[in-house]
DNA sequence: CACCAATCGCAACTGTTGTAGCTTTAATGT
DNA sequence: ACATTAAAGCTACAACAGTTGCGATTGGTG
């Protein structure tokens, strides 16, 4: 085992210490303000440390949000997937407007769009996220509520999209209405067929799309 | 009038050297790289007078935003409606791909992030944009190609959100497709009546809601 | 138990960013 | 032309992020 050399020794501590005071100044002080020496400071390991094993802000970002793809996601399963398509947006929408996870969650998105490191981990974190609510479509298409040979992936992106567009590029309010809205307007384009997937089955991701079971 | 006390002065010739320069490391740099003192640098005026007009980077990319809302927009008229869309998501995804004006736009989103000032200019800059869009919308009512009491500004903003979704948050790569997808699902929940505006009428803007005469 | 490699802490140093006080320039009005 | 005044330029400096070299501590290993 390599990363399990040493599992409660000093080094542990230190990286656990890090990786806590990076989200406590993410969320204090947000992306601008963070600063690899308020890191050090808050989480009592020297800065020198710090500097030598993360290298820099974005490198304590995208570690932290390598730790954060670890947690599951409570996705819907009411039996219609307007509901939980509706859930699955409303889930996004609450993560950022919480006020303690939200100016992390919010932090990330800013990060990213600075350090290629940083948008490479997002990029896989926000893939497994897709993957993970895709389940909502594909019971969608088993129960025949939706046609077969449906992008279901794609149909993720296209409900939340609206909602990432009001928060974080033209700065507007997101209502409860929007969630409903964005997540139904995916679901009609999904139904008029305009989100069908290339090859003509319903694509769930590599692994899924193999086991799927295309019905109609 | 108060900003017009010397419009030709040497303030004036000032302010137009330092807008200039702020695109130019904007393009050249980016917004992670970009700089007060190298935008004085390269504008050939002392950075003491920048940082007392424009106080910070933020401030600088706010004004460099307010110039580029007057410039106007070449919408598509081809007599659909899909293509009208088509066209207004292409050319949001060629205004951040294009090489020159990408960086630039880019940054915009990226400052917007991070300075409440530099939001408020991007979310009316956008305002703008979408008013201006949504007239692609109003049309196809008017044609009867789209039911009345349609949110045209809604219509809009679903319509480019995923291509936006992709550039800003995800960072995945955006093919011609991904931007026919969007604009058709946009179009397709449009036609479902899921983005109906609360009173029932078309809506475009607050102006143009009185002027529109709602066939449907 | 003693040794060895890895990691952390410390203090001093460098370069850059942003600020303050004062002087100089140039646009406007008489 | 000339006085007035707002704005730009200049020097120096304070604050801070990030780097480096070295010594101390930790934890695994024979």
């Amino acid at each position: 085992m390599e990363s399990l050399k040493r599992p409660g020794g000093r080094s542990a501590r230190v990286r656990d210490a890090v990786r806590q005071a990076t989200l406590a100044e993410l969320a204090g002080r947000g992306y601008g303000g963070m600063t690899v020496e308020g890191v050090a400071a808050r989480s009592g390991v020297h800065k020198t440390t710090v500097y030598r094993r993360w290298r820099s802000v974005e490198g304590l970002i995208t570690d932290a949000l390598e730790l954060a793809r670890e947690e599951p996601w409570p996705i819907p399963d009411t039996g219609s997937v307007r509901e939980d398509l509706r859930g699955v947006v409303a889930l996004v929408h609450t993560g950022f407007a919480d006020p303690s996870g939200g100016p992390v969650a919010s932090a990330f998105i800013t990060a990213a769009m600075q350090s290629a490191d940083a948008a490479v981990a997002l990029r896989e974190f926000l893939a497994a996220r897709h993957r993970q609510a895709a389940v909502v479509v594909r019971r969608a298409v088993e129960r025949r509520e939706l046609p077969s040979g449906i992008d279901a992936l794609e149909v993720i992106r296209v409900a939340v999209a609206p909602v990432y567009y009001r928060l974080f590029v033209t700065h507007e309010p997101v209502s409860a209405q929007d969630v409903e809205r964005a997540a139904d307007a995916a679901l009609a384009a999904a139904r008029a067929g305009v989100l069908r997937g290339d090859d003509g089955e319903t694509v769930v991701d590599q692994a899924a799309s193999t086991r799927s079971t295309p019905l109609g």
